[in-house]
DNA sequence: CTGTTAGCGCGTTCAC
DNA sequence: GTGAACGCGCTAACAG
């Protein structure tokens, strides 16, 4: 069983075989400032035969921080959640930076002040908060005003930098589309929100008042496709139900199916609309129409925003590709 | 904009406010030595007063390393990767550590070092590497030997500790399955491997010679779901394919409807198994017999692992809950 | 129980 | 260009 023995080679084990003083190692290290060839070619060397690695630890209790970024989020599986994480990591390493990933399992003060605490244990040059939901909310509360803070999400931000997806948009899209196809109406089947309502409902409600449409109680069926499959089930014995715009394709998958179980047909009996883009909706049968978002393309961006506010250069404030709706096969217009 | 303006408060900050020295401030923090409960609540009540916390920077380099912990993986959005992940956080965090993710993009080996030099420029504890492809075996034979490395992986290990899923006893099972149920022979649509065959593979084979049945050609399909869609639609001019089992759910997913484009029904026409337990799979119609993986626990018992040998404690050989057939509706008998 | 002293590995003065 | 000296924040090893 393999334990860690030997002490990992130090800057000053590598300038004793290189024959230098360690400030020299130090300085063909950062570059920071010029050395001769001869030299700069033994350490290399001798950097090489030990394989030493910088410590990180040294270096960032000398510079303050260490090229490190937090993620917090209450989940690292969802799709949305996943791909965006993704994006950050990306950018990051691009940058040199590496990701260091917390999740806070509830919004409950104890598990987000006990997680961030954690996160910032560690000196980390920023945080990036996936702010799609109230855990994200609560994160970014009870983080330091004195950091590189920024928040990836639906809606807009306050007074910390945000990079966005505008959902509210591509939902009040969605929603037209389906009234466009001829429904009087449009249900809606919730995701949690970071709000007292989410991006999503906002946009589909949004659209529905500007049309004159009758707008439904919103169903919350939470992250669950099984509960959005209760719904489906529930929803199959009410006729006046003709078009669903659901929070995401996970709950679109599972109310479709129930919706199947319950003996209606989708787009023929019920139309149903998704959001996210979620790689097998276009592999079900009906394939999904649903509003793509470009989450790893938040996640960059997310990433490039903390870097720019750790550099203390202005954020750039360039705007994320946009959702957009894909249209697909189950969406239709209503039987009669 | 709020830019990183004030320093953070440090140890000396707590011990000047609460009037004690420093190493005072440190042995209330660490509770490794008695502090008189006077002097413990001054110190708790400046740290609380300042919103000091502790530089973990600082701590690493005392201690030699830090209460890091890195995963390498080639990707974290995947199923069975994304939830591996976040059992090792899950566990990680419950033990006070913090995960670091990074990925490799390829097997390359320019791809790989670089990595794994962003991955360990920060003093971690020990490192988790996900093997379930090419890539994951290269990034081991990256790794330095001083460090504690622990692979999760589908396969058993060689010379460093694995934590497993046997997935090859479960391909044989569900083949098995496939098999009693009346089908000749099974296919085969692959999933990268990280050995010349996947335990998938490899299991199925096994399954298919014990019971004298043919071995077809092995259909690999990457990771992409709708490459699996395409072979689906091709396989559905083949009378002789009656029964595939497919390397994940994903590629399930895809190759189902790629039978459904092509006419074919499932399970009538053609007998459909996964892998993973992905959890759409039960809400596709038909819903996905397949084998199930707790990959959550597969990632809590790779961390307990490498926190293990971190301890130098002896390895916990404990075998994780192994995968298991889940029987839905999309495997059947055959038509004649 | 407590304060003093030393040192973790590195970057950054500052002299030469 | 280069080396010597110092300090980042913290814990461990000593003295008391």
């Amino acid at each position: 069983m393999p334990r860690p023995s030997t002490r990992a080679p130090a800057i000053t084990d590598v300038a004793k075989l290189a024959g230098v003083s360690v400030p020299t190692v130090s300085r063909v290290l950062t570059g920071s400032v010029p050395v001769s060839k001869a030299r700069r070619e033994r350490v290399l060397a001798a950097i090489e035969e030990l394989g030493y690695r910088p410590n990180g630890a040294a270096r960032a209790l000398v510079k303050g921080h260490q090229s490190v970024i937090a993620v917090l989020a209450s989940n690292t599986t969802r799709y949305g959640y996943a791909l965006t994480i993704q994006g950050i990591e990306e950018a990051a390493r691009a940058a040199g930076f590496i990701v260091m990933i917390t999740v806070i399992e509830s919004e409950d003060a104890g598990a987000v002040t006990s997680a961030v605490d954690l996160a910032l244990r560690n000196p980390v040059s920023g945080v990036v908060v996936l702010k799609f939901d109230p855990v994200g909310v609560a994160a970014l509360r009870a983080l330091p005003k004195s950091l590189a803070v920024v928040a990836a999400s639906g809606s807009r931000g306050t007074s910390i930098p945000h990079a966005t997806l505008d959902d509210t948009a591509a939902a009040s899209e969605a929603t037209d589309y389906l009234l466009k196809l001829g429904h009087t109406t449009v249900h809606h089947v919730a995701i949690p929100s970071s709000g007292r309502r989410s991006g999503r409902a906002l946009g589909w409600q949004k659209a529905l008042e500007r049309a004159g449409a009758e707008v439904p109680e919103v169903m919350y069926a939470g992250w669950e496709p099984r509960r959005a499959h209760e719904i489906g089930f529930s929803l199959a014995s009410r006729p006046d139900v003709t078009a669903v715009l659901c929070g995401n394709d996970e709950l679109a998958i599972g109310l479709m199916r129930g919706l199947y179980d319950g003996g209606r047909r989708v787009p023929d009996d019920i139309s149903v609309v998704g959001f996210d883009g979620h790689p097998l909706g276009e592999l079900w049968a009906p394939s999904l129409t649903t509003v793509e978002q470009d989450f790893a393309e938040l996640g960059r961006r997310s990433f490039d925003l903390v870097a720019a506010l750790i550099e203390g250069k202005p954020a750039p404030m360039t705007s994320a590709r946009q959702p957009h709706l894909v249209i697909r096969e189950s969406a239709a217009p209503p039987r009669d």
